[in-house]
DNA sequence: GTGAAAGCGCTAACAA
DNA sequence: TTGTTAGCGCTTTCAC
């Protein structure tokens, strides 16, 4: 039926003037459907998740949907109760970034028939849809960076290899390699914390192999091995090239400003919610499920040509 | 009914293995709660709000509470659109960070009844439960560290003046200085960001009046105030020493490492929300409903003893 | 086209 | 104590 627009208006100012408002609940209990979507993260405390969350959040609110964010800590025990909590709040569906893979979080979700969208990880064993970055891409142009200026022995710190992003990184960086690749300059973390990037960069120095510049798998493990410069006296670039990955807030000024890989994770959330409302929207089939997000090399004061040797 | 112990154990599997799950969305349009609280930030992205959001979902979810968070963007028909948004979701409360003073969601807000906190904010027409941190203690701390090291002109930035939290810091660096204070090296920003920071340092600096130190109501503006020290070539401490407010991550890493005053911010959060369960479990009337966090200095490279005037 | 009625799954009130 | 029932406010169906 067409109302008179003076008519619809006057109709909602007298429903704002009296207080009302539709139920939301009661809509649920009815309709089954929450208009709440639930996004597991690590921990909302790591500095790349919140813009993560505001990507999602703000294209999910273009569709008239609220985000419900429940924090795992890297524990999947809280992993696997964050999920029911989720369920319980009868969420319409969910973007998981915390998922290790061959995770029982993702094949549960996907078997009970919750739309699911991963981001950051791939799982390997169900065909769910996701986002990630290219990881290899970054790795890459990370490598091709310290190869143009001249560095030959490259070492690499890797993260924790349960989640995708950090398994297809090493790999690309093997790759990227080639012939170049010294498996003794490879170290993989127990995680990703500054301190686990430091006893992993004090395990290189105080091994026998030499080398010239580090790649690390994330930023968060390159700050560790700022402090060990620091606590050392090793003098960043000179004696010691850096690249991290993700451009975290403020490693631009660090002493050296930090070159890493600037991950568009703002853009990542809202392609991933993008990719979850075609679910809702039961038009999923059309498009790509998988998106891999370009990634930039943001080339800093933490890389240089390596010191000519003495000699 | 007292029932064995084994008799629900196997009724709890039984359910489990069912699949089943109480309906929460059917509780609460029977019991008109929904045990879930809105909270409303500025902006996710500030890396001091996430420790504060934890410190609240931790504490809540010890009472089956979930927290929905909304960000503002620092704009006011954000924010009411926000507060909309969480009532149309029937929040059983709300801690609310985001609110200048005499601000209309919180006294709709009281207004309507619904239970809630202020997190760093105090309002200033009704009385309303919340939590602040010692700001006047706090910038009183950073005067006397600067006296003691000898400062004599000490300069302010001030953050906008529509937080309480920014009116209390200003009032106490004025009260602070006493008869040293000189209301020509004080500055007002319209914000609270790096820019922001770096405008008025810049006007402080073209300025004809001297000044050894600077004071700044928070850590985010006094990172501009490091770009000007990298812009301009002023050697901090040795020409400029600089203190700042919260203790934000990587501030310890920056060259110098940044004198500030350190704010639990995980902490306050926490405190917050057991202001709000007290008033959630009808509770209220004991205990303060105002409460004021301790703050610390936390001395690092930023300041030191002013340089002796040639002469 | 309009209007009445049933029912989503739970809890609280009430009856037995 | 235990079991039954009404009803939260909405949407959807069905009868008119």
């Amino acid at each position: 039926m067409r109302v008179h627009p003076e008519t619809a208006r006057r109709v909602s100012a007298a429903a704002r003037a009296l207080g009302y408002q539709p139920n939301t609940i009661a809509r649920s209990l009815r309709t089954r459907r929450t208009s709440t979507v639930g996004m597991m993260v690590t921990d909302l405390t790591n500095p790349l998740i919140p813009p993560t969350v505001r990507g999602v959040e703000q294209l999910l609110e273009e569709h008239g949907y609220t985000v419900l964010v429940a924090n795992t800590d890297y524990d999947s025990d809280r992993e696997e109760r964050q999920y029911e909590v989720l369920r319980s709040r009868r969420v319409d569906g969910m973007i998981l970034t915390t998922a290790s893979r061959a995770n029982p979080v993702i094949t549960g979700a996907v078997a009970s028939g919750t739309p699911v969208v991963l981001l950051h990880d791939a799982a390997d064993d169900v065909d769910v849809p996701g986002v990630v970055a290219d990881n290899s891409g970054g790795t890459r142009r990370a490598v091709e960076h310290l190869r143009e200026l001249g560095h030959q022995r490259i070492a690499y710190i890797a993260g924790r290899q349960i989640r995708s992003f950090s398994v297809e990184r090493l790999r690309a960086f093997r790759d990227a390699l080639g012939p170049l690749l010294r498996e003794e300059l490879v170290v993989i973390c127990d995680g990703f914390t500054a301190a686990h990037g430091a006893a992993a960069f004090r395990a290189l120095l105080d091994g026998p192999h030499e080398f010239t510049a580090v790649v690390t798998a994330s930023d968060s493990l390159a700050m560790g091995i700022y402090d060990v410069f620091a606590h050392r006296g090793i003098v960043c670039p000179d004696e010691c090239s850096l690249v991290g990955f993700h451009d975290m807030p403020l490693v631009d000024k660090l002493p050296p400003p930090l070159t890493t890989i600037r991950v568009p994770h703002h853009q990542m959330g809202r392609q991933a919610a993008a990719l979850l409302v075609e679910q809702l929207l039961g038009r999923n089939g059309s498009g790509p499920r998988r998106v891999t997000v370009p990634v930039e090399l943001v080339v800093r004061g933490s890389t240089a040509p390596p010191a000519v040797r003495p000699g």
